[in-house]
DNA sequence: GAAAAATACGAATAATCCTTCAGGTTTCCA
DNA sequence: TGGAAACCTGAAGGATTATTCGTATTTTTC
């Protein structure tokens, strides 16, 4: 098995001057625009450069290589979404069983509204997710889910939560993915939420009974 | 939104004397080793050739370019898996629930099986999937779980089967993608399968409950 | 056994892309 | 105002790759 380079994604350099922070936004916003018109195989420094009316060397400037502006979207998109669901999640007034339909509605939406970068940014993954910031990004979030998780199944073993919870997340990003991938009507978007809800709590509900 | 190109994709011509028949199974295994060891990124089909002890025009006699290879491969692996998994659906002497728990199983594993071929094949997608073959593929299959479903839900509505239906493959598939990608031990991957398992047996049932 | 068909070869082509760097421009500060 | 630091430029280097096609070899056919 060859281990892939995990290459050095982080910023290289922090911008001193006005004019330069707003380089990185139009460089930011340019990439999500290449991204999502021209797909992952067309997304390219120079492209990306030229989108942003600038030239390819402060490109370099300020994200070392192709990856590092890569794992900065898709960094961003994560940390924009997990805010989301973690304000979800966190909600104590309302009971698990409806906080997760109103999480899994509000995952999938956010996926579809934005399915062209997020489609091409899972066909980019390869690109950027062994680097070393991408599994620490991963690693996060997990400890909100095992609270949330706590209070649905008090009863459960912690390895019986630990993996519902698991299976839950990986079933929820992974069904995401797929709405990025191949675009869907808005009937279809609602429809499919309230299955994979119903599924969820299904789910939960007959753990919470065995004990 | 940029339609990518959607290449011929089927092979250019059929083998007609032994040696050409041997040359092609050597490429397809050459390719399945190139794709598991040095990962899509790198998968050529200059390496490929090397691979096989064939040259490079040897190969594009019979593959007319990279994504016919690709798609080749994945098509192999996709009518193994379909008749794994289909056999196991019509054994009618087993109750479908039990059927769905082999069937989770059988695919959780065959997926782990062969995991760095798959993961690569999943990373090569965009290089395939548009191309209308490989759709076609996709759309087989669904004869044999409607039937399941309709015996496994014989008072629900078309629609509410349907999505079951749809569901149930999507977030297995979805899963096994995600197994492919990161390898597990023995021991989690049991463990995932069962809890996928009683995933979707909670939810079957619970369907069944309310009509 | 010779012509024809099928197959195999692999150097060369043409294209694309990531990244660097030497040199110019702008901004800051004393 | 002048020099230093920060910033910007974009042509060129270096590397990789998909695919072609003229030629050589093997197999089949008659």
């Amino acid at each position: 098995m060859i281990q892939r380079p995990s290459p050095s994604i982080s910023s290289r350099k922090q911008p001193k001057q006005a004019r330069a922070t707003e380089l990185v936004a139009a460089i930011l916003q340019a990439a999500a625009q290449v991204l999502a018109s021209e797909g992952a195989q067309r997304f390219t420094t120079t492209r990306v450069a030229e989108k942003a009316g600038v030239s390819v060397g402060s490109l370099y400037q300020y994200f070392p290589n192709k990856a590092a502006l890569l794992f900065r979207l898709q960094s961003d998109e994560w940390r924009q979404t997990t805010d989301l669901l973690c304000g979800i999640l966190e909600d104590v007034e309302i009971p698990p069983l409806e906080r997760i339909r109103t999480l899994v509605h509000a995952f999938i939406r956010s996926e579809c509204d934005e399915a062209a970068v997020r489609g091409a940014l899972d066909d980019a993954a390869p690109l950027y997710r062994d680097a070393p910031e991408a599994q620490e990004a991963r690693a996060m979030a997990n400890g909100t889910v095992e609270a949330f998780m706590r209070e649905t199944l008090p009863e459960a073993t912690d390895d019986a939560r630990a993996m519902a919870g698991q299976l839950i997340i990986k079933t929820l990003s992974a069904m995401g993915a797929d709405f990025s991938e191949n675009p869907r009507t808005e009937a279809e978007i609602e429809d499919y939420s309230d299955a994979l809800a119903d599924m969820f709590c299904a789910y939960l509900r007959s753990l919470g009974h065995q004990g």
